[in-house]
DNA sequence: TTGTATTTTTAGGCTAGCCTAAACTTTTTT
DNA sequence: AAAAAAGTTTAGGCTAGCCTAAAAATACAA
């Protein structure tokens, strides 16, 4: 069976919508936002895809992703990923300019292509935003990172992704010099906004609002 | 202006067919067998085409690329063969199955993208299979090549490239040891079958049918 | 030059993937 | 519990890109 491009785009939406709230299926409004479609379109694009078995779907009840769809989203995510490691890694574009690149080359129908390419990146474990990139299984190992802003207490964390991926946040924090994997000390947290007196990296200070470090997930410095 | 992956490979199927007889026009009936699709197809496509200013399209006549669609179909040809390069050289791939998976990674859109991928492969004159890669201008070095077969004296030669592209054929050279810039010495020409007798860069010893030295391109060895 | 064969175009029809507007279902408010 | 609002589906329509079959144009042969 074969798929095209526009129905991959539809699995891996679902896919990524679905994990704000697993228990709930994905909505027809949710993915007509998402998709840049209108609401009735989504529906007969649910009928194609629940006639492919790829998805779950009953009428006004929301829409689940089917272990082959879950599957098949897994492996666009897989591909989309190691491309944005080897346009990083190899080509010298920077983390913000990767996704939209990607978003074409996850299209590419090749097994071989995609595990010749892995070995050639030397299995990368995470995208350039700190994704972790599903194994050739379709394995994804999850992590305990968590927004920054959630954390109440002054310390040491380490900055290991974002939770937002637009062009323009990922350049807010290129500026501010904050890389994947590095530290951050953070020194005051203001109670009434709730934004961070921070150290990055044991040398610049910076000033984080909470919209910034709602999405920049950390984990605590050992 | 944006041009379908459909309306790309039709651009892509005029020029390689433009070349056999450059005068004379490109025909509907030799579009429709090239690209698996009926007569009556192609022409509703032409009319497509020539409604964009990609084609000259006059009735009946045949069709030839307008300045504009060269420049597209060159932009094509060079994303081609430098991903072939890029799949062969970075990825391990063989020269018999590189071809099938550029023909979806030439469609892939970013300017940025294929000058740094030239640059990341060392800037490559040639493809695997000794065509050459048009600069980022369009601008193309044709060779001076020409089929083996057209040589009617016992000599050394330098096999630089391919006329046919098929796997079983690439297949076949691999079996016989021939690799693209390695010397092929002729030692015997039958003139009742037009067959060759070649020893492949001073060692094995092989016997080329005219079907074969008829697809590989050679220059005299200086 | 006239008839026949070949090539090309036209006409009509189909599916995927989108749209708008109306109808229907579910949820929320009063 | 009824009315209103929000969400979803259905109905009808559109374009790109394909098809088949018939008609028209061109090329070839007698
Ligand atoms: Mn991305
Ligand atoms: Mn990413
Ligand atoms: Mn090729
Ligand atoms: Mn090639």
């Amino acid at each position: 069976m074969e798929v095209s491009l526009t129905e991959e785009n539809y699995i891996k939406a679902i896919f990524s919508l679905s994990k704000h709230n697993p228990a709930i299926g994905v909505s027809t409004n949710d993915l007509s936002e998402h998709l840049n479609n209108k609401a009735g379109s989504v529906t007969d694009m649910l009928k194609r895809l629940a006639e492919k078995k790829l998805i779950h779907y009953e009428k006004y009840k929301g829409v689940f992703l089917s272990a082959k769809g879950e599957k098949m989203a897994l492996a666009i995510v897989r591909k989309h990923r190691l491309w944005e490691v080897f346009l990083l890694d190899k080509l010298q574009f920077t983390w913000d300019e990767v996704h939209d690149i990607a978003e074409q080359l996850e299209h590419i129908k090749s097994e071989e292509l995609i595990e010749r390419l892995d070995a050639f990146l030397g299995h990368p474990k995470f995208d350039p935003h700190g994704d972790p990139i599903p194994n050739a299984k379709g394995q994804l190992n999850s992590s305990k990172a968590k927004p920054l802003n959630q954390f109440k207490t002054k310390g040491n964390y380490v900055f290991v992704g974002v939770n937002e991926h637009s062009k323009p946040f990922l350049q807010h924090l290129s500026a501010l010099g904050l890389k994947i994997g590095e530290s951050i000390k953070v020194e005051e947290i203001n109670a009434f906004d709730n934004s961070f007196r921070v150290k990055i990296n044991k040398k610049e200070s910076a000033f984080f609002s909470d919209k910034v470090s709602a999405n920049i997930l950390v984990e605590v410095k050992k």
